[in-house]
DNA sequence: AACAATCGTTCCATATTGTGGAACACTGTT
DNA sequence: AACAGTGTTCCACAATATGGAACGATTGTT
């Protein structure tokens, strides 16, 4: 205990520890327990307590034990709704439908089926059509494809539905197909949806490595081959890890974040 | 500024000041303009954010400016899971089924249609089977009028399926039926959803008054009287109320939480 | 290229600020 | 009634946070 943190932060230090164990225990921890096993002195916890208490960080139930207070429970709910994927998203589809010319979609795992929350519009008049809202199935679209093989969505019981004589309707030909997902880090399908639309997607990553969205360009096999999709697919790779990678100390090292 | 916080916690003050900013702006900002607007010293300031970032409050795009770190983004995602609800409500759940026999039902609104996620049976042989991840129509059930009334979801559009003789399917009729759940505060069908069927529901909100969810218990009409149904809404409501109003500071007051 | 303007981190003497033991207030139990 | 359990407040003390200045690094301007 009492390790001595590198620089002079000591109050903020022990506020954040109090902090961070009262929003992770399943149980309401009460002053007491905070203060024991932390061993910082009752008076001590109480003032820290306070303070976070004061900034809504931390709030009372009726037994006084401490839950996450209002400010981390706004907080909660504003960043788990699409909107804010979508949000953050919207300026990769934009370059990617730009840089292609084709349309750009996002998505993520529904209920049973895919749920696509976005999408920035094809140049071209022969196109994809809307699909915001839409239900597609996981198995023969790329977007599918990509969240089944990282796991954010485990593959349905029942029959594989046939849409087109190129859909993958053979369970075990699926799981290699997503095996040779994971190895090439983005997902293909050609005529497996629908006749004539081809398409890519990539895998949208939380910052612990939890795949939670996928983005895909769409369009008709007259205008992407192939070779095309592959390149098309390593880009939207690169982009989204672009984007989604924040550290990266820039400034001269220092030791700010030393253990 | 610099307004003497009663008592002596400067530190965590303006640090929860710092990250409560850093959480709550849409453009993640700088230290520089933090220190700024807040008025503190940049010295301070970098001290400061650096002690939040060493613990995990906050991050760094590649720019250096300030994003909600990875304690604070975890939190939120498994704050918002279903399973959170569920565990916070499952003691009233068994609590109702005990004292009422009956089965209870908790539900929040899904896509198009009521979600039910958690359920404590009956003791009876009749009684109502299990309905967790069922879709029940909004209209004509007790759960779903509750989550209506109170807006956590709006009335879709086409016609109101007629399930039974005594489903409701005039939108007018409808309206008023939510108006008159929002007076007494909790809802009652009776053999709307299917013949024989009857059962109240009452809303389960959050600390800001948002209703997020609803308590239903239902049962065969003939264990059930009208009046037996009022009686359990308005206990209902009082048992949500109860365990969802967390203050209530019991000890000595104190001046703990002044401004 | 050299310069000015920002940016963020580190240093260090200073005293402001946080510290913790002890006393206190309140509940519920033995 | 005395006791073991909460959590809050008080207060003298010095440890700790403070902030001005110096520094390094990056960016944009002349």
């Amino acid at each position: 205990m009492g390790q001595a943190t590198v620089s002079g932060t000591r109050a903020v230090d022990r506020a954040t520890a109090l902090l961070t164990h009262i929003i992770t225990s399943s149980t309401p921890p009460q002053l007491g327990m905070l203060a024991r096993e932390f061993d910082i002195p009752k008076s001590t916890t109480s003032r820290l307590i306070s303070a976070l208490e004061r900034q809504g960080f931390v709030k009372r139930d009726r037994n006084g034990a401490f839950l996450p207070g209002d400010v981390l429970t706004r907080f909660a709910r504003e960043q788990n709704q699409d909107s804010v994927l979508v949000a953050r998203m919207r300026p990769i589809l934009e370059e990617l439908a730009a840089l292609t010319g084709e349309t750009a979609n996002l998505a993520i795992s529904g209920n049973g089926s895919l749920k696509i929350i976005d999408q920035v519009d094809s140049n071209f008049m022969l196109g994809v059509t809307n699909w915001i809202d839409k239900e597609v199935p996981y198995h023969c679209s790329a977007l599918g494809k990509v969240l089944l093989a990282y796991g954010a969505i485990s593959i349905q019981s029942g029959p594989l539905p046939k849409l087109t004589a190129k859909s993958i309707t053979n369970r075990t030909k699926l799981l290699t197909e997503l095996e040779s997902v994971r190895k090439t880090g983005y997902a293909i399908i050609d005529g497996e949806l629908e006749d004539g639309l081809v398409a890519v997607a990539a895998p949208v990553r939380e910052s612990d490595g939890r795949v939670l969205a996928a983005i895909s360009i769409s369009g008709p096999t007259t205008r992407l081959s192939i070779k095309d999709l592959n390149r098309i697919g390593l880009l939207t790779v690169d982009m989204i890890n672009e984007a989604t990678t924040p550290p990266k100390n820039q400034m001269k090292p220092g030791k700010a974040g030393a253990a």
